[in-house]
DNA sequence: CATGAATGAGAGTTCATTCAT
DNA sequence: TATGAATGAACTCTCATTCAT
């Protein structure tokens, strides 16, 4: 980003870029979506987008950074509860956060979900990654007791990609096989047998 | 595409278009892969190109069928074997085989799991997904005395996913934190423990 | 042409081809007639088509030569009779032997009407220009009495003109404002008034 | 037209465009011309062009509206004078007033005539028949005491489309076997004899 | 700072024509 | 001679980015 937007004005002017870009890619997809369709939904010049925005693929990750943000809020938010409960109830929490942040914007998240792997950078949703990964971790070692985890950097990594990528992998669906609560469900459920199954392997 | 090469000369531009496209799209991204670009690194022109493909994304579509056709034909080799075994065993003898098809050509399979989800038709992906949830549907039933799975279609959407998109994602890590062998320990023993664990829950 | 088709296959050859291309102009339109749908139509390789045929642009005016030839011998059918008749009765034959002509290939000589102005030569089309302004010259000269024009030249150029391009206009319209007995009784009444008038007015 | 030039830069720019279409044109005949010849030829780039205009054909047609209100105010300019005289007055003045407008730019008005039929649409051309239809009907019913004609429509379909063509026939000639003086005398005898030798028909 | 007209490289695609077989 | 796969220049149109106002 070019500029720290303090002032009010610069920062009304970029939050209606983001969310304008945010309206476009939901309407038009990503490949679909241009600088000049950002600019004249939000209102402003195309020069002035790129007044705070070095180029096109900076602003998209901006939105992104601001999802990731709000998915992690949205996460904490729940974390404090899940803390003490088992890992079935930890896992469908988490989900369930997770998907009813999404569901607030469901096209973007589509469209975005759908660009996202080719995208060199996954801007903010390393962060996301990062958290639930921590929050994760956190919750392995508080419960280490009952959940001997054998390689924790490998189970932390297999864990969170496949729940995040299979609810995405569910989301770009037009006709998903499985509902959504069959898909938290199935997944709780797994992340847990392996949590929970491996303390009985060890045990 | 326009015309079956049955002759043996057809039969050799097709096949350099499709290992050109491989080529380009490992060298430089899917996006950044011209219908140019593609014909020069196969030695034919583009109008040759177009003889044999409608247009760019049947090419691509092509080259994702012949993959998806390589990888089914890889798992399938493996399959016979791993009926008989326990659940870890087939899990990993299902990664390893198509990680090492994967591996011959990881920045072709890098580039294309990045924009695969972005692609409205997953060409012949969609076959090795239901070739592989087919397998798992095989030993399950075969097994079902020792896995008792409450939901088959859930578990399977899950195991699928889960399994395949976090191989791709590992795959698309340039430094990932974990290596290969500990990725595919840990999806093993997560998907052993959710088929065999339910078995133990509901026992 | 390259060649003179004496023998038999060539001369089945470029009658193929010359029939082809009427079909396809009829069914796409010249524009979006290509030498290999043509060559395709007649059963003939492109490659054929360019033995015969220097360029597209021939094998077009070859066509046209060939329409022409059918109209001049379909105007000359008529010619002997009406040379005793009155002009009204000259024009309206001539111009119904030429409608009905045109007739029996109407999306033809539509789409080659729609694009005639454009081509820099006329082909065929001048020698039945040619044909029709002797027909008319002679048939002028035989009833110089009743008939006295003063510019012979001007007067043919206008008459034939006159009504080739109107009728042509008229063929071209999707829904014309007019009949063709409408078409060819305005114009027989404005050629016999032309020349006839121009008697009463020398009188 | 993508946008309405209402400023002075956006309104030079599409004037420059168009007096660019037609010089090219001109120049190099309609289906030599390609956006790029114009946008130099301007003094623009490519896109600038396609700022404008949605299309090629939309700024063929617009240049071609452009000519056709010439013309219209060409033969306006004349019409008010001549609506008191005889026929053939008329007609030679409507003619000359077409040919002095076309002969300012006769290379643009061959090649477009050239075209004419070939496109759908027709512009502002339909205007301008439209127009000149319209001062005939009037010019006919005002005098309708001495002009007695028996089919209206008829009569001045023929006689606009004959008069038209004739002209722009003579126009694409390179070498016309007849003057211009030579070529209005005529259709002027011809239209004249047409208008008034009916009424002596009837009479 | 804001504007938005202007830019122009580059994309996908076509098709008249050639020439090795 | 016949073939038709191969050619590649040329076309229309897009869009991220710039810069004069």
């Amino acid at each position: 980003m070019r500029k720290r937007p303090t002032q009010t004005r610069s920062k009304r002017v970029v939050d209606n870029l983001l969310e304008a870009t945010g309206h476009v890619i939901a309407e038009r997809g990503l490949d679909q979506t241009t600088t000049n369709h950002i600019a004249k939904r939000a209102g402003v010049s195309v020069g002035s987008l790129y007044q705070y925005f070095a180029d096109k693929n900076e602003l998209v990750e901006a939105l992104m950074v601001q999802l990731s943000r709000e998915m992690i809020m949205a996460v904490n938010a729940r974390l404090v509860d899940l803390m003490q409960q088992d890992t079935e109830a930890v896992v469908r929490g988490l989900l369930t956060a997770a998907l009813m942040a999404m569901e607030q914007k469901p096209r973007l998240y589509l469209e975005l979900t759908r660009s996202w792997p080719r995208r060199r950078s996954l801007a903010g949703m390393d962060a996301l990654e990062e958290h639930m990964m921590e929050a994760c971790r956190r919750y392995i070692l508080r419960h280490h007791q009952r959940l001997k985890v054998e390689n924790l950097p490998a189970a932390l990594f297999v864990i969170i990609n496949a729940t995040l990528f299979t609810v995405m992998r569910h989301l770009s669906l037009d006709n998903p096989a499985i509902s959504r609560e069959e898909l938290v469900d199935a997944l709780s459920a797994m992340v847990a047998a392996y949590l929970e199954g491996s303390a009985n392997q060890t045990a």
